[in-house]
DNA sequence: AATCCTTGTGCAAAGGATTGCAGAACGGCG
DNA sequence: CGCCGTTCTGCAATCCTTTGCACAAGGATT
């Protein structure tokens, strides 16, 4: 006869039903060794009748633990934070966690925000490739695709200089080429104060830059550029057309995401370039379906399911208390050659 | 003198600290006119300096309300739907609603426990592309994408006949096809017991044979196929070279999903055939980059983004009580023009 | 028969913010 | 000087679950 309220059945109402007390119940649902067989076989069978489901407010607000993870990315509309982020959520969901996502939209500012709403949720901890927005919020955080330089806490990223400097190798090696440009992510993820960004965009830059020099190649100002957060496609677009209308014209290019490399593709088809004929073009990141893309898109292997699952993992490590040791853990990437670099896969030879 | 916990300062220690009661701090807070203007400013400094954020566990537990919505969809990483949750998301937060995602890897059993494990976070709305495991979880729900014939919920989605007519007719009526495959994602969404799913799968399904069969072409079984929910790429790609090895193989193909299509690419590709000139080939939504594919896809135009606005501003007048009509918002397609299809867009003709 | 375990069960506090209600302080008015 | 209204504050209950501690019942032991 208990008054059965519309919305959910709490813990009480399952108690009552059952006829012994909520502290009972509520050790009963846990399995508890405490409880009665008989006592523990009623309870459940009251609670599965009325579809109770514990109230996971007040569980955590009780327990000091949510079993909620945040996962914060710049972009989750992205694919390769897409794809990163449902890789990451399968591990930690299936070890029992909730994964709050939020976007910093590539803003130091939001960042911030969505830290700050994440420790308001009492997330247990943080899995975070951060846009230089980042501050410690009193919960282990494990880093992924940008590393702040900040210590004490894990990171899984690509090798970003190994990664460039195979695709510049490549383009001098096999290819001959002797004018590289390079059209990257933005390179200072601006962070304040003192904690410097080893950002994946600063790192790919000084990869392209050391690369260029160690084979001897002369690397004009106006070769290097990088876009802006918030529109890469338009600016890689707009990148290949300009560098298209320099006197020295680059015979190749480096695209330092998969985005900024169709942007430039883009702006090279525009310009009537033919890839690779007129120019060469090689991406960092793999774009979707690169393989059927015209032409199909020399890249480096998309390592984000890794990725995300890596991360994930460490975070649990760190979660469990087991503090390894905080270091990053640099994922090797390795090229997939296609025909937009000016392998002639049909023939077998360059 | 106050006791700082080392962790997160409570609202306790913000009034310790401000030399007032909990009461008044969290009225002053909340910048309720019962507070002295006074005192408002001195807890509001004290809260600063603090860094005080509210634990939100415990503010929704006392208000009954989380200010959190729900979000269940197939697969994150599916770019159509990855770009859908980023632009619900955007609205949804810009009006102070949090937002969990949630994968059902398009099953209907997971897409259930996701559903109760909303419930046990005590979220305020839903907005699912349902897998077929929709279950009332009694709080308001908007679904897009796929739509529950279930009533009393309001739904948005792509206009599928509309769509799949407009692939169909341009097969037909300006080049001539008469041999026309479908290829779609999985017709039934396996929904349980009374409540039948009208799902894109289905409905695109149903507008493909009516489209023929207005169009008066005959459509042998083997025309028409669907993938299974775990492995669409694979299952185009396989079912392209079984079409293409029948006596009589289509002479056009339509791929029910971006996905599907770019598998259908590559199974042709596998086979030697060329596009369009063997075989033509059309999407119902737009691959990643469709105008760089080879050949340039052509699709309808996406409308991920507005599928995901229009569904959360939805949610969020359902939020408030304004009870509109629980009817489904239709998004219209537009057909883009490339080349797959046969249209030879550097003449201007057929 | 008294005492001591064992085994189950219940009481009540805790966790942190919100809010209805009561009451303090103070100014104004008769 | 007494009374009434404002204007602020504070007490304490509430949301729901978990858990430390106490206690009851019953059998076993001396």
């Amino acid at each position: 006869m208990a008054v059965r309220r519309s919305a959910t059945p709490t813990l009480a109402d399952v108690a009552a039903e059952a006829g012994v007390s909520q502290a009972t119940a509520s050790r009963a649902l846990a399995d508890s060794p405490l409880v009665n067989e008989n006592t523990r076989r009623r309870v459940w069978e009251v609670s599965e009748r009325l579809r109770f489901q514990p109230n996971r407010l007040a569980r955590s607000l009780r327990r000091g633990a949510t079993m909620a993870v945040g996962l914060v990315v710049p972009d989750v509309g992205a694919s390769f934070y897409a794809s990163a982020l449902k890789s990451a959520q399968d591990v930690l969901e299936a070890a029992g966690y909730h994964v709050l996502v939020l976007n910093s939209g590539r803003a130091a500012a939001r960042e911030r925000e969505a830290l700050r709403t994440l420790r308001a949720h009492q997330v247990d901890g943080l899995l975070v490739a951060t846009s230089g927005g980042y501050e410690d919020i009193g919960v282990p955080a494990v880093f992924f695709d940008n590393v702040p330089a900040q210590r004490g806490a894990g990171a899984v990223a690509m090798d970003n200089d190994g990664g460039v400097r195979l695709l510049v190798d490549h383009l001098v090696d096999v290819h001959g080429h002797e004018r590289i440009a390079y059209m990257g992510p933005p390179e200072a993820v601006g962070t304040g104060a003192d904690d410097v960004l080893q950002g994946a965009g600063r790192e790919r830059l000084e990869a392209f830059r050391a690369a260029v020099g160690r084979a001897g190649l002369p690397l004009p100002p106006e070769y290097v550029r990088t876009s802006e957060p918030a529109s890469f496609e338009e600016d890689a677009r707009v990148a290949a057309r300009e560098l298209m209308a320099l006197a020295q014209p680059p015979t190749a290019m480096v695209g330092g995401s998969d985005t900024l490399a169709t942007g430039l593709l883009r702006g090279l088809r525009e310009r009537g370039r033919r890839v690779p004929e007129d120019v060469a073009l090689v991406s960092f990141d793999e774009p979707v379906s690169a393989d059927l893309l015209d032409p199909p898109m020399t890249c480096l292997d998309r390592h984000d399911r890794d990725l995300g699952r890596m991360a994930a993992e460490a975070l649990l490590r760190a979660l469990a208390g087991d503090e390894g040791p905080p270091g990053t853990v640099r994922v090797p990437a390795a090229l997939s050659v296609r025909r937009s670099c000016g392998c002639d896969l049909t023939e077998g030879g360059v």
